[in-house]
DNA sequence: GTTTAATCGAGACGGTACGTCTTGTCTTGCC
DNA sequence: GGCAAGACAAGACGTACCGTCTCGATTAAAC
């Protein structure tokens, strides 16, 4: 119905599409969010203003469809074992938050996002869930080397595996992303390292065997 | 009062700083960051433009000012272990991003902050060192009861301190930020609980990740 | 060779035309001169944008051809005295110009003609000469029935009345184009009364200007 | 009540309103109507848009008081007739109407006003009235010269005096308009006595159209 | 009955002006 | 001399039109 729609007309130019996400990427990085004017994106990508009103309704919703390209380089390649996994998933996440037009563009949408629910969905979709598989795949692949155990059969364990992959993407992604933004400091390699082995051995040196348990809902 | 504040000759100056960052902060709540004024803002207060700029040079700076204040309110009462001081801080910190002024405007100011040193330096000071003297207390209390082996003695080991305790931080307020933020989603206590059984134990089967969680909401 | 060159190919749809020049037409009366658009000409004749910017190069050329016609209706049927049929034309050229199509893209056409040498041509052959044959008509049958002297013959003769009937064409209508438009009042029949008087007998004492005016309306 | 209400802020810049004015008509002549922009005023006239439009409600308006005052400069000195008063203002409103700020105006204001009645009412006041005072010191010039009939008394003479100056007025000014913008031909003094002398005795037989037109260009 | 070429509708396109809004500065006059 | 009120220059906003340009789909005359 899409199709039939559009079936009439002069079809929208797929150039102009991408001369207009690569204007607002070099524009994001030389001018950052608040520099950022639809104006300057028109003029540099040699297109009318009303181009860019055409395709999205928002100044955000066009930078996140502008920035999310840059989130599928990210990948996960088999380092041989859980601790090299995350590893190298720190290290490559935090190289693309620094990135100029990445990490300008990611707070400002994720700030404008706090007001607007399709807003909310768009950087879901484009962007959250493009990372979230880094993390599935890699539990999957920890499984395989029996560094994980195994999720519980039925649906129930496949309702917990997701919340677990959930959460440790939260974390990683989280800690990455406060280090670099909000703490303002460098993500290291020894950083990744220090990460890494919290995530895998936790704070406490023996094990949660040692603690009491005393409302029974915690051990998890 | 007015009337003994004016015999000092700095009558409304003190009243004024309330009335304005009290107006940035129900304007936020309101509009967002994105329809918050500098107009609207002296209007709620009833002060002149002129007033505002007086005292800060930008709306970044006046609205981390504003925001700073919600970040007093986070307290660590000794909640007697270390896991329920880490629920607790995770807790009180998502609650306080709930609040749509704090959330609409940290991430602003942060995406601001990425070109403006001089921004980052007071988000630093106003807002992110508030935060970050919640893990050295939790910490040292949990090695008060035996929960953390101590700091190595002599300056290497306060450096070593120094750098545990930044890690945490940036784990603990990087997960709630991007599971309330970006994520999107809500901070319940089965989610505080989890985050902090992986928080204390790590993924590693040595861990709790082996076990069952019998609510549903743990496990890694 | 205009012929040769269009012996071929679809031909133009003769309906558009028409459709096209009633939009118009009923678009500036319901908008106005600075409220019409070829767009919505276009829409409301059911026909394309294109189809409009192949028959005319301009919005104001276009409006011209569609006016145009409206000056068709003027007609000076012999009311048996010159007085009378000035009366007369006077009225109908008033009434023509109390159509809002017709008084709102006049004016606007001449003004745009001030720096159009086209359209000035156009709107001559088009409008002007239209209304000046009445005219042309009127003062020869008002020389046969002798109410005026006859043209002196040869051709400075023939110049000399092509002046006069150009003289008396442009204090006619630019009178009741004064009255109505700039004046912006109505052209009453006692006003017609009043300029034909003037018309026929001059403001000087000699002339009818010492006679009553028994309506109370004209005599100068 | 304006002046109270005025009383605080600042205060706006008579500099910046004849800058304005002396901006919009130098565009005027050399843009016309239709190339005529509001944001090309303001950088002529080094001034912002938001000036103007704190000014005027339209680009109407403010062309109507650019314009006015040009005919500011209409003067009526006694010539010492009635016909060489008749002829002087004559040529100097045909003059007025050859300047290119003037004639482009005039006529795209007057468009404009035939849908807009706060512009209808700042013409007649700024723009006609201006001129119509013209005719009305003519005439009673004229009558004290004894060259016209007085005034009957009482107020039904007033009334039909102000009818009168109204018609004349009408006649004058709109034959010169049309001449000079419609029928697009020079106003010579050649054409002007001819319209002097047909104003004055009018067409008829018992009139001038018996005299002979020594330059051959009068007599109708 | 094909070919051929100009037409048609639809609508995207590069431009440009609109009138409004916000920013941060600068007068004013009151107090 | 601080303050409210508000004018100011600058410039981005998002919309609307302009006149041009693809598109695919009709037409009719020419072949």
């Amino acid at each position: 119905m899409a199709d039939s729609a559009r079936r009439t007309g002069r079809p929208r130019s797929a150039a102009a599409d991408r001369a207009i996400l690569d204007a607002t990427r070099s524009a994001l990085a030389e001018l950052g969010w608040s520099g950022l004017t639809m104006g300057d994106v028109a003029m540099r990508a040699g297109v009318a203003k009303t181009t860019l009103y055409r395709r999205w309704t928002n100044k955000s919703e066009m930078v996140v469809d502008a920035v999310a390209v840059l989130f599928d380089e990210l990948e996960l390649p088999d380092r041989g074992s859980l601790r090299a996994d995350v590893e190298g998933v720190v290290l490559s996440f935090a190289a693309l938050l620094e990135r100029p037009e990445a990490k300008t563009a990611l707070m400002a949408v994720v700030a404008e996002a706090t007001r607007d629910e399709a807003l909310r969905a768009r950087i879901r979709t484009a962007i959250v869930e493009r990372q979230k598989h880094l993390v599935v795949t890699g539990r999957r692949r920890a499984q395989a080397r029996g560094e994980l155990p195994p999720d519980a059969p039925g649906p129930e364990g496949t309702a917990a595996a997701d919340r677990a992959a959930d959460l440790i993407f939260d974390v990683i992604a989280g800690a990455v992303l406060h280090r670099s933004l909000v703490s303002a400091q460098r993500v290291t390699p020894a950083w990744a390292r220090a990460l890494t082995a919290l995530l895998l051995h936790g704070l406490s040196p023996a094990g949660p065997a040692a603690e009491p348990a005393p409302d029974g809902s915690g051990g998890a």
